[in-house]
DNA sequence: ACACAAATGCAACTTTGTTGCAAAATATTT
DNA sequence: AAATATTTTGCAACAAAGTTGCATTTGTGT
């Protein structure tokens, strides 16, 4: 098991469960983004569906997990770099999303750029989704 | 009725039915991004639900209406300009979404700014979501 | 007005997401 | 280490969202 599980659990003041333990470990070993449906089919039977949305949910509002929109109707989640605390996110970093493979991956070196908007509009998130190929799907 | 209207789909190779013209018209009166679930709210038992899920899909393939990705698990189209044709969109402007009221904007006259990607990334569509407090809800 | 093509409505179904509650697992206290 | 309190889980039942096939209706071109 990786290392960092335990104690990420423990620092967002979460009981360190094996749903929660098996989950934040598939986000750690894999690159990508998971959508609920990725950890659903990888986790088989282990645990039950409801306890995937659950633990989701529990890890976005402490800043273990952010979301990243998309526009087919099936929300991807990836682990927050140090900086996210409960309840405040600073995800500010370009995804890339392949049309190809359906991978999506957090472009951790690559930041959003600002923009100016119209008087008026108070901007609280920015998100920037690129989509296309893939490295390894070229 | 909205003399735009008649025309679009004509030029779309459409025909021009009733669920088509009325799904339009409510897309140039309102400036906002709609959602499956406002349309179906709005229209009341006008026309089936299968037939509004058919009719967005079928104006997103004719380049009529764009989605807008988002974070909520709901997907928003708005009207596409007239670069947009057959299965080429051109939609490269910021979308704000109001967390008050929940208003999608479509901020016509903000470009999305060219980002550098790591190598080996084919970039196809660049997609900038701002979300937090629009005009009205100051 | 007629024949052909296309779109709609309906029904049945699948998938996705939510809620309440009892049982089980984890944490805390002594 | 055992007992108690707290939290999380699984189940069941449900609600919402999306899909598919097919008969009927509506629109199009001649």
């Amino acid at each position: 098991m990786h290392p960092r599980i335990i104690d990420t659990l423990k620092r967002s003041q979460l009981s360190v469960t094996d749903s929660r333990k098996k989950i934040l470990e598939l986000f750690l070993q894999r690159k990508a983004a998971l959508a609920h449906a990725d950890i659903e089919q990888h986790s088989g039977d282990e645990f039950d569906r409801v306890t995937i949305y659950r633990t989701l949910q529990t890890f976005v509002e402490k800043g273990i997990l952010h979301t990243i929109p998309s526009a087919d109707n099936s929300v991807r989640y990836a682990l927050c770099k140090d900086a996210c605390t409960e309840g405040h996110h600073h995800d500010n970093h370009v995804h890339f999303m392949c049309d190809t493979c359906g991978t999506t991956y957090c472009l951790d070196h690559v930041t959003v750029p600002k923009v100016q908007l119209p008087t008026g509009y108070q901007v609280h998130q920015l998100d920037l989704v690129a989509s296309g190929t893939c490295i390894k799907c070229q």
